[in-house]
DNA sequence: CAATGGAAAACC
DNA sequence: GTTTTCCATTGC
């Protein structure tokens, strides 16, 4: 029996297999289970993809060992590769990767991730009459009626270990499932009139593979249609993948559908450990989950038998990957859904300029929820000029917005202040000479981290202490550029000292769990304020704000990319939306050095409709997505001229093979142009349609192909231009 | 004409 | 990725 294998390797050609000998004790059921080969002079993991006949040209040599005792790859999973593959153009062994959890990818190492726990027990032929001090009696309290407990959850390590040596307790390891948890119990929802009435339309269509675009505004219970319809798919035996932004699997939402669907669900999101999402993945690979909730990559989770597919906030940019495979997971989600027959629901309040297109030409079923929950009004938006405030000296914070905290707080509400930091950090310069401190790999200035008091660039992960005293004039001028969420914490303290202040951004929610406990603090009211970056815009539900504030709307729209005022408008509009959910009227206001903007307007006015017909007209105008396609061609070297000169070619190259209706813009620098000393370049296509496309980029991946002095990868409908 | 070294090809 | 092969240049 004969077999190819395909293993990471990086040189050769996308998606090249070699052919491996299996004995007849390994060869049941080898498809889509990892295997140990020997390759070249090394001993390498692989996938096995397919049978395959005795090769002419060569003996195979034998696979060594079988990784998997079962399929960790299924057949729809391998030709949902095969189709990315070819989809994207990009490597094969990516995309399967792509699809896995780090524990079962095909690496060289292969731990044992199966997690053991010690716990504690009591000995039961202890005389515990003995134990007179209170700690350790509480601990055998803790214990009795033949409790077993975790040894990590005892608090006091002193009073357990002298029980421990006295012999009253005894420890033992035991294999534990990770992510046991405790289930919230769900109160029993009631459907408002159009919420029943969306639910009902897409339960209608549970057998067909039709794409639906629900637009409901910010508070109007899309989950609650979730949660109905999917109800309705497990009744039909089927099971169901829910997508969320990474951004929005808060503890708040997960805990709804942990109500609800108890453990038939399984929850992947970025804050699990690799044991952890390794215990969840073999959950869904047993069978033993009905739902799979998660962020982009759950798109790949091995369920059996979908029912249905839903993308909320479809709008995210987080659900385009982008390295290889540089999927979107609407793609993925429609390719499942057609293999299927089931139906895929997007989501969102601010649905992409491209979805909303497509549903008002009918590609898309179009759906709307467009009252809020017991019909509570949006919040009312005030926009200020900030133009004025600094002339009078109000650099962060505006009158109104000082004004309107201050009456919030006295009247025990609470308030969120989003600071829009996107494109931008905080760096450090010299008020002397203008030195700026630079990555020394990377194009890009060193964001300062006040906590560990490092400079840190967030592309290559370079770290070095901060300095006071300038390299370049060896000045102490040394000033932060730019307010962080942390100055914004300490000015707010500083000017309402009766209030308690948290913060939520990268820095704070690092640490496991931090997140969840902050949101909780917040909601339990142990602050009045939430400082935050976009990490609290979406998908927070806090019955007590009825202010947000919004620092700074500007930082998205100044970034160079044609979606700007689309990312701005979307963030408005769902920060606002925090604000009012209960039954105390909600209001907003948004600083902004361009008020006249429209995305910033139509945000204040909630109007959605009115930004995309604006927005549509530019994006005609100027050509863009949805009237084209967008694919970029990212061409890299680690030497600035030769990889110049190879642009120049690759672009000529482009412009005599592919159709003359599309345009080729560039080669022109890649917006950081170094990345670990890498120079990068990018050529931009533009299309409506050209038949040709995949044919000459498949041509062009040859001819570098093997070439390790420019690397050449393509972006479909990328996110950063 | 072998020795050398750098690039290209192979790796099943 | 590392090893092997290829091929042109160099040294004598």
């Amino acid at each position: 029996m004969y077999v190819n294998v395909l293993i990471e390797n990086k040189v050769k050609s996308n998606n090249m297999m070699f052919t491996y000998h299996a004995s007849c004790d390994l060869c049941d059921n080898l498809i889509g289970k990892r295997v140990l080969v020997p390759f070249s002079n090394r001993i390498v993991q692989g996938f096995v993809i397919e049978y395959t006949l005795k090769p002419s040209k060569f003996d195979p040599k034998g696979i060594l060992k079988v990784i998997d005792s079962e399929p960790i790859l299924n057949d729809e999973l391998i030709n949902l590769g095969k189709y990315m593959s070819e989809k994207y153009l990009c490597p094969l062994i990516s995309c399967y990767q792509a699809m896995l959890p780090k524990a079962l990818k095909a690496n060289h190492k292969n731990n044992d991730n199966k997690k053991l726990v010690t716990y504690v027990k009591l000995n039961d032929s202890f005389d515990i009459s003995i134990i007179k001090r209170k700690p350790q009696l509480n601990i055998i309290n803790m214990l009795a009626n033949n409790k077993q407990i975790p040894k990590s959850s005892i608090e006091s390590k002193s009073s357990l270990n002298t029980l421990i040596k006295l012999g009253a307790v005894v420890e033992y390891k035991k294999e534990v499932f990770r992510n046991v948890t405790v289930y919230p119990l769900e109160k029993e929802v009631i459907l408002t009139t159009d919420q029943k009435s969306v639910s009902n339309k897409i339960k209608q269509g549970l057998n067909e593979a039709k794409t639906y675009l629900l637009y409901g505004v910010t508070g109007s219970g899309k989950t609650e249609v979730y949660i109905d319809v999917v109800k309705t798919v497990i009744k039909n035996g089927k099971t169901a993948i829910i997508l969320v932004p990474e951004i929005s699997l808060t503890p708040q939402i997960t805990a709804r559908f942990k109500g609800v669907f108890k453990d038939e669900i399984a929850i992947l999101h970025s804050s699990l450990s690799d044991g952890e999402r390794y215990d969840e993945f073999r959950r869904i690979l047993n069978g033993d989950v009905k739902v799979v909730i998660g962020a982009r990559s759950a798109i790949f989770a091995p369920l059996k038998n979908i029912g249905i597919i839903i993308i909320d906030e479809e709008h995210s940019e987080s659900y385009k990957q982008e390295n290889n495979p540089r999927y979107k997971t609407y793609d993925i989600a429609v390719k499942r859904a057609n293999t299927h027959n089931c139906p895929l629901i997007l989501g969102s309040a601010t649905p992409t300029i491209e979805s909303f297109a497509r549903a008002k030409k009918g590609y898309y079923n179009y759906l709307e929820l467009n009252k809020r929950v017991n019909d509570k009004i949006l919040p009312k938006t005030y926009v200020v000029d900030m133009k004025d405030e600094i002339r009078n000296g109000n650099n962060l914070f505006s009158s109104l917005l000082k004004e309107k905290i201050r009456e919030k707080l006295d009247k025990k509400e609470q308030v969120m202040l989003l600071l829009n930091r996107r494109g931008y950090s905080n760096y450090l310069t010299c008020q002397n000479c203008g030195y700026v401190f630079k990555c020394p790999n990377c194009d890009i200035t060193l964001t300062y981290h006040k906590t560990s008091g490092m400079l840190r660039c967030h592309y290559c992960g370079y770290a070095d202490v901060k300095k006071d005293v300038c390299p370049s004039c060896t000045e102490k001028s040394i000033k932060e550029i730019g307010s962080g969420t942390q100055k914004i914490e300490e000015e707010i303290s500083a000017l309402f000292k009766d209030a308690k202040v948290a913060r939520m951004d990268s820095d704070t929610t690092s640490k496991k769990g931090s997140h969840h406990k902050i949101i909780n603090d917040f909601n339990e009211e142990k602050y009045d304020i939430l400082v935050g970056t976009q990490m609290i815009a979406k998908g927070l539900n806090f019955p007590l704000v009825t202010l947000v504030g919004v620092i700074n709307a500007d930082q998205s729209l100044n970034i160079p990319n044609f979606r700007s005022s689309e990312v701005t408008f979307s963030l408005l509009d769902q920060v606002i939306g925090r604000s009012g959910r209960a039954n105390k009227e909600g209001e907003a206001i948004i600083q902004t050095f361009n008020p006249d903007h429209y995305s910033i307007v139509c945000a204040a006015n909630h109007d959605y409709v009115g930004f995309f017909n604006r927005e549509m007209f530019l994006r005609k105008k100027l050509n863009y997505p949805p009237y084209c396609f967008i694919t970029l061609v990212k061409i890299s070297s680690k030497d600035f001229e030769y990889g110049i000169n190879e642009a120049k070619k690759i672009s000529a190259f482009l412009r005599n093979n592919l159709s003359s209706k599309t345009s080729i813009l560039g080669p022109s620098m890649a917006s950081v142009l170094k990345i670990n000393n890498n120079y990068n370049f990018q050529v931009i296509l533009k299309y409506k349609k050209d038949e040709k496309l995949y044919d000459v980029l498949n041509e062009l991946i040859k001819l570098y192909e093997g070439n390790y002095k420019i690397k050449i990868e393509l972006d479909f409908d990328p996110i950063n231009l």
